[in-house]
DNA sequence: TCTCCACAGGAAACGGAGGGGT
DNA sequence: ACCCCTCCGTTTCCTGTGGAGA
């Protein structure tokens, strides 16, 4: 009668030991195959332990290839030692994905050298920038030390906001007075300095490194190496994973989605019952993976972007590939009508198109067909195990009226 | 070789919503 | 109460362009 439901799923055995070791945000002893980097930057880095300061550096490589936790690991260890030999060393990292303009980098910054009872936090929006900028050179000469700075993700950064804040990043030391700091950037784009300005550019550059993508091989060694104490002995079939190592690999590279591949596995093999995980179940996690992540980006999308995801997987369905932006924009207005929205502009438009390519929902190829004009190519790209129509009504009911009206779609030439 | 289609995509500016300081 | 700031989605205006067909 009084039964709990959770009492099953806890007294259900487990496979795993600590699954937290697998989580591709856990920051292990040890990061295999990333000796040369790893050596490369701490002895950029030493430099702030002899009161010195160290040389600017910029990180390239594909995401998932241990750039993030290698720095994270150098950092921790430079702060350990820096605390030993009393030389104040402070490293703050800054995900330029989330915070994305030069006024929250700046305040983000400032907010996180604010010790527990000081000063105010700096509002996230109000101030001048100049201001907030004024406000972080006082903390940080507050403090003294060494600053490292990681702008994580710095690409994304630059081409949202420009290269305002790496120019007043990289000459904070003209402002400091007991301060020194250092910036890191970290990129997935090789060929992000191409946006910046050449002063910038010399100045954020001093020193690049180049994290190359993990191979097969090297995958395996980190799945082994995670899975011990993470899963308990024994429990993973013959070729489980070199499987994950392998599908892994074809994503680029991407240490992040092998762990992500190899704890699902086992996960689904938990649900399961079974005592081992098999080839199957991480043929079932890649589903599973796809899946998850497509929903929640469907179902959050704000209404505009859904109406035009809508209008391409309604050409679609009346038979068309390769849409172009115009017939999109063409159902786009009957939808927009049929529910009383005011349609954009086709400028607009077209940037919703880009960016449910960005988003991975749809391809958007520019072409030229000659004659007929220069158009995008437009094909959704939505796994057949995700019903984006469904997900869409879900999170926003009005849709529903969306998919059931008739429409008049150009013809082609 | 030239023309011309059907857009791409940059730049600037707007306006309303977040928030200052005085 | 007033004027200043930033942010974001959007509009307006604009120049640029690959290549089929004349």
């Amino acid at each position: 009668m009084n039964r709990n439901i959770f009492d099953d799923f806890l007294s259900r055995k487990t496979l795993f030991l600590n699954k937290e070791i697998l989580r591709h945000d856990h920051l292990p002893q040890i990061l295999p195959h990333r000796d040369s980097e790893i050596e490369s930057i701490a002895f950029n880095l030493v430099e702030a332990l002899n009161g010195q300061i160290p040389s600017n550096m910029t990180l390239y490589g594909v995401t998932g290839a241990g750039k993030t936790a290698v720095t994270k690991f150098v950092c921790n260890q430079l702060e350990a030692k820096g605390r030993e030999k009393n030389r104040p060393v402070r490293s703050i990292m800054v995900n330029c994905r989330q915070i994305d303009t030069q006024y929250r980098v700046l305040s983000h910054l400032g907010n996180s050298l604010r010790e527990e009872h000081e000063i105010d936090e700096i509002p996230f929006t109000g101030w001048p920038t100049d201001r907030v900028f004024g406000e972080l050179v006082r903390r940080m000469d507050l403090n003294g030390g060494v600053y490292i700075i990681v702008l994580d993700e710095i690409d994304h950064l630059v081409r949202k906001a420009g290269d305002d804040l790496l120019y007043n990043l990289t000459s904070l030391n003209a402002s400091l007075k007991s301060a020194r700091t250092c910036v890191i950037g970290i990129s997935n784009d090789l060929k992000f300095t191409d946006f910046l300005d050449p002063r910038v550019r010399s100045r954020l550059g001093q020193l690049d490194i180049v994290f190359n993508p993990y191979d097969a091989g090297q995958l395996q060694d980190i799945l082994r190496q995670r899975s011990e104490g993470s899963l308990k002995d024994e429990i993973l079939d013959d070729g489980v994973i070199a499987l994950c190592a392998a599908l892994a690999a074809q994503e680029h590279g991407d240490a992040r989605c092998a762990l992500d591949l190899l704890r699902v596995s086992t996960e689904k093999a938990e649900q399961n019952g079974d005592d081992t995980v098999t080839q199957r179940h991480v043929r079932m996690a890649q589903h599973q993976i796809e899946r998850d992540q497509m929903i929640p980006v469907i179902s959050s999308l704000p209404s505009q972007q859904k109406l035009v995801l809508a209008a391409v997987l309604l050409n679609e369905k009346n038979g068309l590939r390769n849409i172009q932006t115009g017939e999109v924009y063409d159902v786009y207005q009957q939808a927009c009508r049929y529910i009383g929205h005011n349609a954009l502009t086709q400028r607009r438009v077209s940037g919703l198109i880009s960016n449910l390519d960005m988003l991975g929902l749809i391809t958007a190829r520019t072409i030229s067909k000659g004659r007929y004009g220069r158009s995008k190519q437009i094909n959704s790209c939505i796994p057949n195990n995700v019903n984006a129509q469904e997900i869409m009504i879900e999170s926003e009911s009005e849709m529903e009226e969306v998919f059931i009206r008739p429409y008049r779609h150009q013809s082609r030439l």
